[in-house]
DNA sequence: TAGATTGTTAATCGATTAACAATC
DNA sequence: TAGATTGTTAATCGATTAACAATC
């Protein structure tokens, strides 16, 4: 199977069959069932097969995957065989946190410079990483070739580094600021934003408003 | 309308409209139509009117929505009309990040425990609340009435916290660890894993593999 | 009244799942 | 060979969007 555009659905359950692969490469398992990913990912079998399929025939009828084989393949598809620069900016708690995250992600993406606009960030440390002024943001960008921007600004000025970014060249945002942002088209936006989460799971919870079903 | 199965996807749409109408509220604009919603949230107008006829017949043909009675009304339907009391259970970087958002998220929801595993964090002062050993999560729970918790922990703790919380009586968990939880049916998951996020967005970065598209 | 906008049905679009021939 | 499992088509399911009568 060859260009189909891909849903963003399917893409985004990439990085998750990554980890579990990783999990299971660790383990030294080396072979492994679309039905064993999908017990474990609470996923449907089919719907793993066909993710994979379309971007090439993985595995192996009556085997299954071989693990080392569908994590490379898995990594190129993610444009994961090249280190990716990132930009955060935003140098508050929730970046700080993400910051520490560097090593934990590792996967070839790589938080490389840290912004804020505030001046007393600016010149501390943060993990090895020397808070810069957002001024620097534009050469920045270019010098170290950053590709993708996390913000971590409040909201009201999220758009405003958005822009910046933007203009700075960046092919991708993940925004953590509880705000939709405006981007052009060749821009791809992920919003990452905690509270509408944590907001609709309270939905969920039982209150006699829809709490009874009909299991018992 | 009444008594259909609402899907998840309309649900995760509500505190996004809440969050919008908040601003408008405040910007003391007191009528709001379809249509200037969808433009400044970026959705489909019907799609808009569909999701909120699914509750209730909220607004008025010609004329649109009032701001305040739909900000009440939605209210109500995530159950923030009570207050939603919530634990974390992780005090690291991303757990304080997140603690700090208690002020900002309001909106009834209230992060008012906070538990770590580790003796060194135990007894910190975390945003005026003391964190607790875990050991105290199932009483602590009981005695304020916890029904959310959020999982800040390391990935190979988070199942152990999730079962722990699920056995205190929590009814919904919005986890951050970077694993897929197992959880019973009644029990609400979220997943707000950044890392998946990220990794995800690499896809769609100009790499020549698929940049050409038929515009130019 | 004329213009605007809802609530809702029908049409469309897209994503998930089932089923199975191919084949290891 | 018999059993297992893929890749893929067809069926199903669900979500989004268009269209429009009702009505403010």
């Amino acid at each position: 199977m060859k260009s189909e555009k891909i849903s963003d659905a399917v893409v985004r359950r990439l990085p998750v069959y990554l980890r579990f692969l990783n999990e299971l490469s660790f383990r030294e398992v080396s072979t492994v069932s679309s039905q064993e990913l999908g017990q474990k990912l609470d996923l449907n079998p089919a719907q793993i097969r066909k993710d994979l399929a379309y971007f090439g025939d993985f595995g192996r009828k009556g085997i299954g995957y071989d693990v080392a084989y569908l994590i490379e393949k898995i990594r190129q598809i993610l444009n994961l065989d090249q280190q990716i620069n990132v930009a955060l900016v935003g140098a508050g708690n929730l970046g700080q946190a993400l910051s520490n995250y560097n090593t934990y992600l590792k996967d070839n993406m790589k938080i490389v410079a840290v912004f804020d606009a505030s001046e007393k960030k600016v010149g501390q440390k943060i993990n090895s990483l020397t808070v810069q002024p957002i001024e620097d943001l534009g050469a920045t960008v270019k010098r170290f070739n950053i590709r993708i921007g996390i913000i971590t600004v409040p909201d009201f000025e999220a758009q405003r580094v958005a822009d910046q970014l933007i203009d700075a060249g960046i092919e991708a945002i993940l925004n953590f600021a509880p705000t939709i942002l405006k981007v052009p088209a060749e821009v791809r936006l992920h919003a990452a934003d905690f509270t509408t989460d944590l907001l609709s799971l309270a939905y969920y919870l039982g209150d006699g408003k829809e709490a009874l079903t009909n299991e018992s």
